[in-house]
DNA sequence: CTGGTATATGCCTTGACGGATATATACGAT
DNA sequence: ATCGTATATATCCGTCAAGGCATATACCAG
């Protein structure tokens, strides 16, 4: 069993929720945009899909996925006692950047 | 190279960070607090201090490690665009979940 | 029923990763 | 100089996942 943040480790599967983010995509539309083979993406899909990732919905020969958000709650909640500590840090290399873009004399 | 979210999908690195939250530790503090052979911690703090995501600081013959949180931007601005699906899709399986514990012959 | 399209699954190979042990390095104490 | 502690690195091994190809399944058209 594998967890949520080990489903979208995998940048290929981040990039199918990214694009079934503009609505629901029969498998075909998927495998056009991303550079890999038909079997690889429903691999893929079914590993979202036991996340809870995708939704599936039966149309005629084909099917239509569609992305599930809620699992990703969980990675949301794990990074919120780290988002001061981001502000903070990200405003420190800012500084440092810019320390180093106008040296002064000072420190 | 791996990308941020590649380094945190570890279970074990998540939570040397988590361990890191409180302030800068030494390598055989987080040993204890894991379960795990001290070498196996090296790497994985090898690992995030080459992802940027802790800094070691020398300490005698001690290295004090902390957290860096910047890189975390990256995956947190990745998650933005989820969250309004997150909210909703999360309010649909707690509808679905009101549902089945008080059935009613509506629907 | 037949052929064609859309999707899923099975099998196989390969590469990357995690962990353990053994060893090296760095530093402090005596 | 030597020993002990703290940490890093090297090497090996087992596991596992990703991707390709071939194939099965499902469904539609005629």
């Amino acid at each position: 069993m594998s967890t949520t943040i080990d489903v979208i480790a995998e940048q290929s599967r981040r990039h199918i929720l990214d694009e079934l983010r503009s609505g629901e995509r029969p498998v075909h539309a998927i495998v056009e945009r991303l550079a890999m083979s038909q079997p690889a993406v429903s691999k893929h899909l079914r590993v979202l899909r036991n996340a809870g990732l995708v939704s599936v919905r039966p149309d005629g020969q084909r099917r239509l996925y569609s992305v599930c958000a809620e699992p990703l709650v969980e990675l949301d909640e794990w990074l919120e006692p780290y988002r001061c500590r981001m502000r903070r840090d990200s405003l420190d290399k800012l500084e440092d950047h810019v320390a180093e873009s106008y040296p002064s004399r000072k420190r």
